[in-house]
DNA sequence: TTCTGTATCCGTATTTATACGGATAACTAA
DNA sequence: TTAGTTATCCGTATAAATACGGATACAGAA
């Protein structure tokens, strides 16, 4: 018998995945919490169940420090993610911070059960597509502190402000070409194709 | 019987929320679907269903796109959204669109089931939060939400998708002329000087 | 009704952004 | 120290965005 928690802050996706995993005989969802810090709380009570299944974007305490405090606590507990995003920075992020596997929304629940039974033997779990998205982000950089470069950032934040590259080259003091190399190399980074979707990404990951 | 149908591009959602409908016994989940071209092919064929439960966030077909091409046809079919964001701006498009719902992903199951029954009689159902966050919206922003033509604002929002001109053109078969005056007349009103600017202070003003 | 403003549509010319290729200095790990 | 990696820098060619000018259709005001 697995045992299971979910803890995401849509009580909707929560409830139905609990009912999903209620189908499996061998599986048993034994809490559900909507957000970070109710189930921290409920982990310094109680450590008797084996998975956690866990958002990353919730309000207050959202899945990465989750990860981190359980990290940090050496707990048994195994996490895996489930994710809206298969961003290389999240998945990236969430691997080094302790995450046994990491499942995308819109996986199935074969998946899902697959996974859940993996990690619950201690393996760790993440599909080819997703392992190779983080294996393409490890080749760029590593975490998303140091994801830009000095001059990358200035030249992210300058064109956000609507400069064009020749007014961002004055100021910087170099030529046009190198502005567009660094917007380039900007954009590889952030897996965009264009300053439009850049300058989304670059906001909803405050980074401007 | 009520018969329902799902639309949402995240699988796991999809499934958890049919299960969670198939312990009502009046309740029916006929079929569902992961983007709004598939559930619209599928009203195509039969309109032999009550009601809808639609995100919004969708690729390809959003659906903001399935209410306006459901209320064209003068469907009977009833679509009650779920989706992520209590925005004034969302809510107000949804309700202007023909929606006869909206829930928040982080609704409850018994809130979920009496919006299925109240709407599957014709009535509309919006909760007191959403409702008020719609007049909120409709009060402050009666000028903002006419600033922009529709052509205009659909323009902006493949735009923010990141795609080119050229393929904004193709998608709203107009030459590329056309869909560059539109973007012109977008920097124009929205008093920006070029892309980067618009998007940001788009997703700003939440347009996108 | 006519007039006026605005949404919609398109062409040409110019400016800007992007793709591609390549180089050097600084830093890092073995 | 050496070998590999990354940040920084630049050129050329092509694609895309923007400026400018102009036309039609349609709705609402005079």
């Amino acid at each position: 018998m697995i045992k299971i928690v979910v803890t995401d802050d849509h009580k909707l996706f929560r409830m139905g995945l609990a009912e999903l995993l209620k189908k499996q005989e061998d599986f048993n969802v034994i809490a559900t919490f909507e957000d970070g810090d109710l189930f921290l709380d409920f982990v310094t009570e109680t450590q008797d169940f084996d998975i956690v299944l866990l958002d990353i974007n919730m309000p207050n305490t959202d899945g990465f420090e989750v990860l981190r405090k359980l990290n940090k606590t050496k707990s048994t507990v195994k996490p895996i993610v489930i994710s809206m995003f298969d961003d290389g920075n999240y998945i990236a992020k969430c691997a080094k911070n302790g995450a046994f596997g990491y499942l995308l929304k819109n996986a199935d629940e074969e998946e899902l059960i697959k996974a859940i039974k993996i990690v619950a033997q201690g393996k760790k779990y993440f599909t080819q597509a997703i392992a190779e998205k983080m294996i393409d982000f490890m080749a760029i950089d590593s975490t998303s502190k140091n994801l830009l470069s000095k001059k990358e950032t200035e030249v992210l934040l300058l064109l956000s402000k609507g400069f064009t590259t020749k007014e961002i080259a004055a100021q910087l003091f170099v030529s046009t070409r190198t502005t567009e190399t660094h917007r380039a190399n900007i954009l590889k980074k952030l897996e965009v194709k264009n300053t439009a979707q850049l300058i989304k990404k670059a906001t909803e990951q405050k980074l401007i």
